[in-house]
DNA sequence: CGGCAGTTTGATGTTACTCAATTTAAGTGG
DNA sequence: CCACTTAAATTGAGTAACATCAAACTGCCG
C-alpha cells in the first residue's frame, strides 16, 4: 500500500460521521500529527485483514471496496460494499482487531484515524455519538435485510434486492448520472454477497435485461424500470 | 399480555447490561415509578411487533423468545433467539419503532424499561456505555456468522453451526445440566433461522443422531460428541 | 496482436424443496 | 388415567432451483 498524502481534499469530509469527526469544534484540541493518515491502494488490493490487530479506524474516501469473510476453504461471504464516505465498520471503533477482510474494487483512497483519538472525540461530543449510532443502525438494518434475502428469497429477488439497495445508496451519495451509475461490482461479487453462483447471477441479469428492467455491462449499471425493480427487490415486498 | 409484577427477583439483574442498568449507582437518581415494568406472556404469544412505535426497551428475563422478520407472503427469517438476560435488540435503545417482531417460545417474563431513562443512564455512566457497546458487538458478530452460514454453507453445516452457537450461549448463561439442555426451539424455528425447510432440518438432525453426535427430542438437546459438532459447525472451519 | 479476466451459454448433476402419508408427542377435557 | 385432538416430527417419492463443469465469447490492456 502506498503511503502518500494524496487525498488532501478528501470528499468524505463533507459527509456526516467523518465530517463531524474532523469538524471545526476539534481544531483547538489535541490535533497531533499522525492522528489522520491518508493512503491509496490499487484495484484488487487487500486493505484490511481478518484477525489483524490495528490501532486504526479506516474510512474509504474515494473508490469502492468490499468487506467480507472468507472460510478456510475459500468460500467467501461479502457483507457489504463500501462507497466514498463509508467507515469500514462502525463497531470496529471499539475493537482492537478486524473481524473481516476488505479488498479494493477500484483504485481507492483511505483515511486511517487513530482509534484512541476517535474514541476520545466520541466521548467529547454528543452529536458525534449520535452520528456514530446512526451508522450502527444503518449497518444493522442492512445486515438484517441481507439475512432475509439470503435465508428466504429466490435468486431473482436477491439480485433485485442488491441492485436496488446499491442504486439507492449511490443516489444518496450523488454517484448517479440520471439513471446511469458507475458500477465496479462484478458478477462474482454479487454472487458472493447473495449466496449464489456467478453463473446464476448472469442468468438473472439477462432475465432483467430481456424484460427491459436494467442493463449491467462494462462497469455501468443503467436502470430503465425502477418500479419493476422495486417490485422484485424491495426488502419488504414479494415478487 | 398479562401486566402483573411477578418477576420481582428477575434473574436478569445479575447479568451484565441489565445489572448495570438497574445498578446501585443509580439508586439515588430519578427513580420514578414505572420506569421499569414487568410482564409475562404465554408460549407462542407475540410480544413485539415490527413497525410498532414504542417508548420501551425490552429485556427478556425468563424463558425463550425469537426475533424475526416476516415477509408479506409469510416467509419468515429468524435473526436470533433470546434467552434470559438478553435485550431484544441493543440498537433499539435508539430507535423509536421496532424493526423486528418477537414471539415467545415458552412462558416468558419481560422487563420493559423507559427508553428515555435508559438513554439518560447510558449518558451518565461510561461503564454502562461500554457494556452496551459489548452488546452491539456481540449482535454484529452473531449476525455476521449467520450471514456466512446462510450464504456459503451447506445445510448440515448450518444446523451444526446453530446448535453449537446456542449450546455455547446456554453454557455461558448456566442453562446447562452437564451436556443436556432444555431446548424449546422446534425444527421450523431452526429452518427459518437457517434458510432451509423443516424437513431438511429433520434429515440433518437424524444424520447427527445416527452418527452419535447429539440427540434432540422432547424439548431437550443432548450433545455427545462436542468435538465433531465443532468440526461441522464452527463458524471458522469447514467440514 | 495476444493475453487475461470476466461474461455468457448449454448440458448435466445435486441439493434441498414440495407434497403427502404416517408416526410420535403434547395437550385437554372428561 | 384415558380417549380425543392437535401440533410436531419423520419418512419417502418426485421435482425444481440452483450448482457444477466446460466451452465459447467479449471487452480491455499492455
Amino acid at each position: 500500500m502506498d503511503h502518500s498524502s494524496l487525498c488532501e481534499m478528501c470528499l468524505h469530509r463533507r459527509w456526516s460521521f467523518c465530517g463531524a469527526l474532523v469538524g471545526k469544534s476539534f481544531e483547538q484540541l489535541n490535533n497531533q500529527k499522525g492522528w489522520e493518515q491518508h493512503r491509496t491502494a490499487r484495484s484488487g488490493e487487500r486493505v484490511a485483514n481478518c484477525d489483524q490487530v490495528s490501532e486504526e479506524v479506516l474510512v474509504l474516501c474515494k473508490g469502492w471496496a468490499c468487506r467480507f469473510f472468507m472460510l478456510p476453504d475459500g468460500r467467501r461471504q461479502i457483507f457489504n460494499f463500501l462507497m466514498p464516505g463509508d467507515i469500514f465498520s462502525a463497531i470496529s471503533v471499539f475493537q482492537e482487531r478486524f473481524s473481516f477482510t476488505v479488498d479494493a474494487l477500484t483504485e481507492i483512497q483511505i483515511t486511517a484515524f487513530q482509534r484512541t483519538e476517535v474514541k476520545r472525540r466520541l466521548s467529547l461530543s454528543a452529536s458525534l455519538w449520535a452520528k456514530w449510532i446512526d451508522l450502527v443502525a444503518d449497518e444493522v438494518r442492512t445486515a438484517d435485510e441481507l439475512m432475509v434475502a439470503l435465508g428466504r428469497r429466490t435468486a431473482e429477488e436477491r439480485v433485485g434486492y442488491l441492485l436496488l439497495h446499491l442504486v439507492r445508496r449511490m443516489s444518496a451519495k450523488g454517484l448517479a448520472d440520471k439513471h446511469r451509475y458507475r458500477f465496479p461490482v462484478n458478477q462474482s461479487h454479487i454472487a458472493d454477497t447473495l449466496g449464489i453462483t456467478s453463473e446464476c447471477v448472469c442468468r438473472m441479469l439477462s432475465r432483467f435485461r430481456r424484460r427491459g428492467i436494467l442493463e449491467l455491462s462494462n462497469g455501468y449499471l443503467e436502470v430503465f424500470d425502477f418500479d419493476e425493480l422495486e417490485r422484485i427487490g424491495s426488502p419488504r415486498r414479494w415478487s
